[in-house]
DNA sequence: CTCGATTGTCTAGCAATGCTAGGATCGGGT
DNA sequence: ACCCGATCCTAGCATTGCTAGACAATCGAG
């Protein structure tokens, strides 16, 4: 039984292996440089063990978005913890929101730009996309005001922040005034 | 001469069919299907008559993009103009941003989603373009509030507009609570 | 310890993609 | 009528995601 066990542990070390990979890869010359053969040469393998990992190229993206959406979370929630105050915190939270899609911009497209073939707003979501997303709510929640729902309030609030972070990284926005720009946001937005 | 005003003349006219058959195939299918064979089958030419035109997919992508931000914008203005009240007319062109969106998927992404090859926020953007934006300024500048610059507010509502616009068509937002969204963006952004 | 079977991996190849070189063909000007 | 240039197409290249089939390593049974 337990060379069994130690297979599957090599399996799984390998598969965490090419998540990486991809993941390193496309930080460092985008996502359009990870194709199949460079990732498949990088964890010295051939091409067809992807695929006993991943149904494709399309589930290989969807895990870095798991793994991203896992370290996110952690972000948002630490960033949260650390400032004292509903509005402090919301402060905070936005700005590590930013702060990640701009250190993470591979894994931000993973998660939120290219198709990684995840479901969202759905039952089978995956659990690290919702707990993402309760990471906002919990902040967010507490400076929706009166009579608007919570959630409502995080997707309208998480649908500005992401189009801040989309913009500013496609070239779309002017990079300097972000502090101004999460300034407004919040004053507006929180009560 | 006439020779000459004549052949320019065609070639307008096929340029003009190179673009429309790229958004009506990308409309219909997705960009994913917009390869140069099968765009050149449909306008029945061959391959390199594309290459003629444009440098390569990327800039037919961008003439598309153009050609959306010039409709954007008129359908903006419309929307504008059709109600009166500075915050009313934000309401309507809230609501117009994002049914333009949904009506126009292809070419709403080939204009930010995609990448068209086209420059943002630089002195060589395209007119249609700032244009574009213009149109967003004229009504949002009159609800930026005192004391904050017009363009950044402008910059703020439109990246809440487009994150609500792209989460929603990826599916990561229901896209059934989209008026309440709207509402709730109008009444606390708005002064 | 040996042998067959299963599991795992690689080589080789497919169809489709964006793009380009080279030759054929058509038309206008002299 | 002829030549020359513009225009267009056939054919092909390298690269992409993905897969079939051959090969080797490993494990369990006798």
């Amino acid at each position: 039984m337990s060379v069994q066990e130690r297979k599957e542990r090599e399996r799984a070390d390998r598969e965490r292996l090419i998540v990486a990979t991809a993941r390193e890869l496309a930080e460092q010359q985008g996502w359009d440089a990870v194709t199949t053969r460079r990732l498949a040469e990088r964890i010295e393998y051939s091409q067809p063990v992807l695929y006993s990992h991943f149904r494709g190229k399309r589930e290989i993206i969807g895990a870095v978005a798991l793994e991203g959406a896992a370290e996110m979370a952690a972000a948002l929630r630490a960033a949260a913890s650390a400032a004292d105050g509903p509005r402090t915190r919301v402060t905070a939270l936005a700005r590590a929101y930013l702060a990640f899609a701009e250190r993470n911009p591979a894994v931000y497209d993973a998660m939120f730009r290219l198709d990684g073939g995840l479901a969202f707003a759905h039952e089978d979501t995956p659990e690290p996309l919702k707990d993402a997303f309760a990471a906002l709510l919990e902040t967010l929640g507490e400076v929706a005001g009166d009579g608007v729902h919570p959630a409502l309030f995080t997707e309208v609030f998480w649908a500005a922040l992401h189009g801040l972070a989309t913009l500013t990284r496609a070239g779309r926005l002017p990079p300097e005034d972000t502090e101004p720009r999460v300034e407004l946001l919040v004053d507006r937005l929180a009560m």
